[in-house]
DNA sequence: ACCTCGACCTGCAAGC
DNA sequence: TGCTTGCAGGTCGAGG
């Protein structure tokens, strides 16, 4: 499911539930998501307070009193649900509990936050605050592409002298952290960039100035930036915490839009879906150079 | 070092 | 209706 604005979605959903609020209990209820739990995962969490909620790329910072971080991903279909009742309590028998409710969060407000993955690509690992620049997933992340030190001159950089298609490049977090298969279409289409051009090529051209590298990291930010706007993207069924549907989907402009015509004024084209590296990519052969 | 590809897992839609 | 196939928003590790 989830890129940035997805994820920026959900941090914003529960924030309101979580921060300054304390975690009297956690309930999880198979022993792994895409990996095995830590021993002692649900103790870890109990009586903690969460003193703030924040991103890094796709994963969520769940930031505790007691000086560790609870780090999650969605990985492909996890989401989060806001509300009051245990599902499936007995109790409560018109909340429906789903197969794949796998960890609960009893807040002592009263507040029940479930965490839902049908796949199980998606993960939680508790880690102290002082050692998060050592672990692993996120110190190979690239910049973050909302943050003030991305910027074309990064981003050529991070193309520069890589022979792989500039669609790979981009969904590499190396290169930027938090594009994903959506909106790395989205961002080439909006830059008029085509997806199987060699990344280099936005970079080394000598004297060319950086009008690529330009639009492209513009193009990054925008959408971005207006998709967090909409409440991300609702795909399948994607919610935000509260329910409610995102609805930047509507404004895609090539991606799940094959054979349509294509968005940019005057051009003729037609969006087109081929596969890079096991992927479809979906862009407009005319207007993307 | 870089790149590509298959694997991980479930659900859903389309096709027969 | 029911079966099979292919596809889905992401990593990660093996192998070239």
């Amino acid at each position: 499911m989830p890129e940035l604005p997805e994820v920026e979605t959900v941090r914003r959903g529960l924030a309101p539930a979580m921060e300054g609020k304390r975690i009297d209990k956690v309930e999880v209820r198979r022993k792994d998501l895409r990996w095995p739990f830590q021993k002692d995962f649900a103790a870890r969490l109990a009586g903690q307070t969460v003193t703030s909620l924040g991103r890094r790329a796709k994963y969520l910072l769940i930031d505790l009193s007691s000086g560790d971080v609870l780090l999650v991903h969605l990985g492909m279909s996890g989401s989060f649900r806001v509300g009051t009742e245990t599902p499936g309590d007995f109790h409560h028998p018109r909340s429906k509990a789903s197969a794949h409710d796998h960890v609960v969060f009893h807040m002592s407000s009263g507040t029940v936050i479930t965490f839902n993955d049908p796949r199980r690509f998606g993960s939680m690992k508790i880690v102290a605050r002082a050692k998060l620049d050592e672990e692993p997933a996120l110190s190979i992340l690239g910049p973050e592409p909302l943050g003030n030190e991305f910027g074309a001159d990064v981003l050529a950089k991070a193309c520069s002298g890589r022979k792989t298609s500039l669609k790979s490049a981009l969904s590499d977090q190396k290169t930027v952290a938090g594009l994903g298969n959506i909106y790395v279409c989205e961002a080439l289409h909006r830059s008029h960039l085509s997806p199987k051009r060699r990344a280099s090529t936005i970079a080394d051209r000598k004297g060319a100035g950086n009008a690529r590298a330009e639009a492209l990291a513009d193009a990054i930010k925008t959408v971005l930036n207006d998709a967090i706007k909409a409440g991300g993207s609702s795909l399948r069924d994607h919610r935000q915490t509260d329910g409610e549907l995102g609805y930047f989907q509507h404004s895609f402009r090539v991606y799940d839009r094959a054979g349509e015509p294509c968005p940019t004024p005057r051009c003729p084209g037609k969006i087109r879906r081929i596969v890079q590296g096991t992927r479809s990519t979906f862009y407009c052969p005319v207007c993307q150079k």
